[in-house]
DNA sequence: TTTCGATGGTTACAAATGAAACCAGTTTGG
DNA sequence: CCAAACTGGTTTCATTTGTAACCATCGAAA
């Protein structure tokens, strides 16, 4: 263990983006492949889905996206007509997303294939080891977020 | 927890990505305000600054970068001097990358700074945390791996 | 009210990326 | 020996990304 060396097979970042980058990378092929969707418009379908409406900053907090990112993806979903926007009342600046019914019906399909995803992951370690990464997930996103 | 609703927030894939997004922006500041290195480029530095001399192949599964990553990096760090190729003897297609004594000093001063960036993002968990995060990470790769 | 600084969101431009084609050079099988 | 398949590495091209500038619009303060 030279001092002046760094591994970079124990570097923790190098792990986590490796980690992150393999995981999300087969996770990918899933709505790109039956949908053409890049990983900004996944999100923003996933979020709306989720939430029902919600206003492009709020999406882009919800899911940890650029606002230009947010943007082009709404855009996108919004060519192939599966968000609509809603002008805002009293801000005319603001605008109120939703899926439309094509969007959900997508969103509804891929609900199960994305949990059916991340079960298989998690399927693959012993009880011990999903109770580890559960709670040191959540450790370092504390840990950031205080920061 | 609606069967039919999938909580982003809640969700490994998403969880792990932006945990490592976040984490390797930080630490990103470092090489990057420093000395405008991307990151294939502060790999390439890292991965031969701990192993000496590799092949552009073996950096590439060393470090996980896409072959062509590391093309550029090493080109840039060529034009920038920080590293050398030499022609194999054997075959000549291969050529073995070595950092330059300028490289070295490179990274010499990088070390500690990562190390210090790592230690304080785990100084800011418990250790019983620590372990997990640690434990969780390994038990993934390994899933990953064996997949 | 007018002005000025924030805020929601889009756009323009440059840099980073991935896929696939490509160019040696090397190995294998007939 | 020679063609075909393969491998190390680079380049090209289209797509994605990030930064910064931008265009409304809004809110607060003078």
């Amino acid at each position: 263990m030279e001092p002046d060396i760094l591994e970079l097979e124990r570097f923790l970042p190098y792990r986590l983006y490796r980690l992150a980058d393999t995981v999300s990378r087969e996770f990918s092929r899933i709505y790109k492949e039956r949908h053409g969707l890049t990983r900004p418009e996944w999100r923003t379908l996933s979020g709306l889905g989720e939430r029902g409406t919600m206003t492009a900053t709020e999406l882009g907090e919800q899911s940890a996206m650029h606002k230009t990112k947010v943007s082009r993806a709404v855009a996108e979903l919004e060519r192939r007509r599966w968000l609509t926007r809603t002008p805002d009342e009293n801000d005319r600046r603001v605008e109120h997303l939703a899926l439309t019914k094509t969007g959900l019906a997508t969103y509804r399909e891929m609900v199960p294939l994305a949990k059916a995803f991340e079960g298989e992951l998690l399927a693959r370690l012993s009880d011990e080891e999903r109770v580890a990464i559960v709670r040191g997930v959540a450790a370092l996103e504390g840990a950031l977020e205080r920061k």
